[in-house]
RNA sequence: UGGGCCGUCGCCAAGCGGUUAAGGCACCGGGUUUUGAUCCCGGCAUUCGGAGGUUCGAAUCCUCCCGGCCCAGCCA
């Protein structure tokens, strides 16, 4: 996995065009402007890395700009964490921007507009506004405030901006086209009086300009090349246009439009993702099942997975929808090359080695990666009594099992070959306990006159270490759980499965939290960036390891 | 005839008038292996939504048709 060479899509195509035709003097400046009311998902990091992946690419910059705009639904919470979670991707951004920061401005160019004849206060209510602006097949009609006097719009502006209007009563309108087959030109709304505490300006104003009057002349004030975002707001273009031509801004950067992420048995509607955090469908917005970039992050995936993600899966403009199985690969490439390796039992059984003394103990070494010396290695003691996991012993096992069986022998990973002489049962009929003996003569050489294929992990009995080991699986089983009757239905009840008796290698017992290891043949864990602490170790599983045996 | 956009392998995706139609995921073999992992090697679209047309030559240009997505917030 590297970070080189990003594929060719159209939007790189039209900068190469661009820089060819000496366009914006040769400058690229990108700019990922999220709304602060949310926590950001995995469909915002493909835009953070093809925006702030441009930028380096072409030696330009990207910037972070919030977009609030909208006070009621906005909290400081959240831009906060977009900061973090941005960084944590490994995104350095060249300026950081409010779109408040630009409120006087707005207001300034608003006025100008105004002057220009060419936005008024309309004075209808939300209702008749939407009456007047007809459907998608009839046109709109225009309103009686249509052509009140410039001066009697900017009185009535300045009033809307002082505050003597409650909300709903006025609103400043561009004056475009009623009849215009795209319904955001039929005179957009560019202002609405809202009498709320900013998270940044508190109460200074009591309007608030809208996100297509925003948006555009933010980025022409920061001097953006090249505004990407998602396919909805194509028809939001020719306004983007419109605002900056009539403004005639210094610097009109040329919006381009791409198709938002859909991942498969996941869904990345924000109305979504809060329902299933306020109806307790989830632990909270950085539950290791959600596809939120902290629910990514605990839940052990790296910003190399992810980054390398974001690149597989392309730009363009068809809606695709990408396999669950393509971010699997990310992250296995990525641990596979990365962490080290370390054994830990999830559902023990007891092992006892009756060849061996009572008091046996030998510490061996392992390597903390087979295909990567310089991870070094670490100890590993072995004792008498060793756990392996209950799903690598059988009775009765499938056809091809490679595991332990009554009288069959396995190789203790990286130890001896043993074989099963016995087992014990409770009353229940339970195994309990296996009594086994060991074949000195295989410790670090194959068995003599026979082939032994099976190998199995395991952890000394005495030294081990508890833990509890929190397995993840997708948490819809639904294809597309947003088209679900009732999307609470779809959620996969064995989303999560927590192995509370796990028993894992003594090294574990110092892990740092938020380290990342694969335990060998379990797949990649990380330790709980919250509950792993000392003396009380937690796991969370990121990703199996590829499993090509029919199960 | 409201407006805008999209259709290349099961899933993504390069390709921009002349290529044997890249690559990744998935899948199917085979080899190595003390992780049924990794790694390696091989297979996997005579065909680009369909039909016409232009051209010596079309996935790439034109026409029509079919299928899908978005838009009627004082949300972004």
């Amino acid at each position: 996995m590297t970070d080189s060479k990003p594929t060719a899509n159209f939007i790189r195509n039209i900068i190469d065009e661009d820089l060819k035709n000496g366009k914006n003097d040769g400058r690229v400046v990108t700019r990922f402007p999220p709304e602060p009311n949310g926590y950001l998902h995995i469909g915002h990091a493909k835009s953070i890395c093809l925006n702030f992946g441009i930028a380096q690419q072409y030696g330009g910059s990207c910037n972070l700009r919030f977009d609030d705009t909208n006070p009621v639904k906005e909290d400081v919470e959240y831009s906060e964490a977009i900061k973090a979670d941005v960084s944590w991707l490994g995104f350095e951004w060249n300026e950081l921007h409010h779109a408040s920061d630009y409120f006087d401005q707005l207001y300034d160019f608003a006025v100008q507009l105004i002057k220009a004849d060419k936005a008024y206060v309309e004075s209808s209510s939300a209702e008749e506004m939407r009456t007047m602006r007809g459907t998608l097949k009839e046109p709109g009609t225009p309103s009686p405030f249509r052509d009140r006097t410039i001066e009697e719009n900017l009185d009535l502006f300045e009033r809307m901006k002082n505050g003597e209007f409650d909300d709903g009563e006025h609103v400043l309108r561009a004056k475009i086209d009623m009849a215009s087959g795209n319904i955001n030109m039929r005179d957009p709304t560019l202002y609405r009086i809202r009498k709320v505490e900013h998270m940044r300006t508190g109460d200074k104003w009591s309007i608030y300009p809208m996100y297509d009057y925003t948006h555009c002349v933010s980025d022409a004030l920061e001097h953006i090349t090249h505004s990407l975002c998602t396919l909805e707001f194509e028809d939001h273009r020719p306004l983007y246009d419109w605002v900056l031509d009539e403004l005639q801004t210094p610097s009109h950067p040329q919006q381009i439009e791409f198709a938002r992420l859909s991942l498969e048995h996941t869904m990345l509607s924000k109305r979504r993702l809060i329902q299933l955090v306020e109806e307790n469908l989830v632990d909270g917005w950085d539950d290791p099942r959600m596809p939120t970039i902290i629910g990514l992050r605990r839940r052990g995936f790296t910003p190399e997975a992810l980054r390398d993600f974001c690149d597989r899966i392309g730009i363009t403009k068809n809606d695709a929808w990408i396999e669950m199985s393509v971010l699997e690969t990310c992250m296995r490439d990525h641990l596979n090359r990365d962490a080290h390796r370390r054994m830990g039992v999830l559902d023990p059984i007891k092992v006892v080695i009756t060849s061996l003394d009572d008091n046996h103990e030998q510490e061996l070494t392992f390597s903390n990666h087979p295909q990567d010396e310089s991870a070094g290695s670490r100890p590993i003691p072995f004792t008498k009594e060793v756990y392996i996991d209950s799903d690598d012993f059988s009775e009765d096992p499938p056809p091809k099992y490679q595991r332990l069986v009554p009288g069959g022998e396995v190789r203790l990973r990286g130890c001896y070959v043993i074989k099963c002489n016995e087992v014990i049962k409770d009353e229940s009929g339970k195994v309990v306990e296996l009594h086994c003996t060991h074949d000195p003569d295989t410790l670090g050489k194959k068995p003599e006159g026979r082939k032994v294929k099976g190998v199995v992990h395991w952890v000394s009995a005495k030294y081990g270490v508890p833990a509890e080991i929190r397995l993840y699986d997708r948490l819809f089983t639904d294809v597309n759980p947003a088209k679900a009757e009732n999307f609470a239905d779809a959620i996969n009840p064995d989303s999560r499965t927590i192995m509370a008796s796990a028993i894992v290698e003594p090294s574990l017992a110092s892990a740092e939290p938020e380290t990342h290891f694969q335990f060998e043949r379990l797949g990649y864990f990380v330790s709980d960036r919250h509950d792993h602490k000392p003396g009380n170790a937690v796991f969370n599983r990121a990703v199996t390891l590829r499993d090509t045996w029919a199960k």
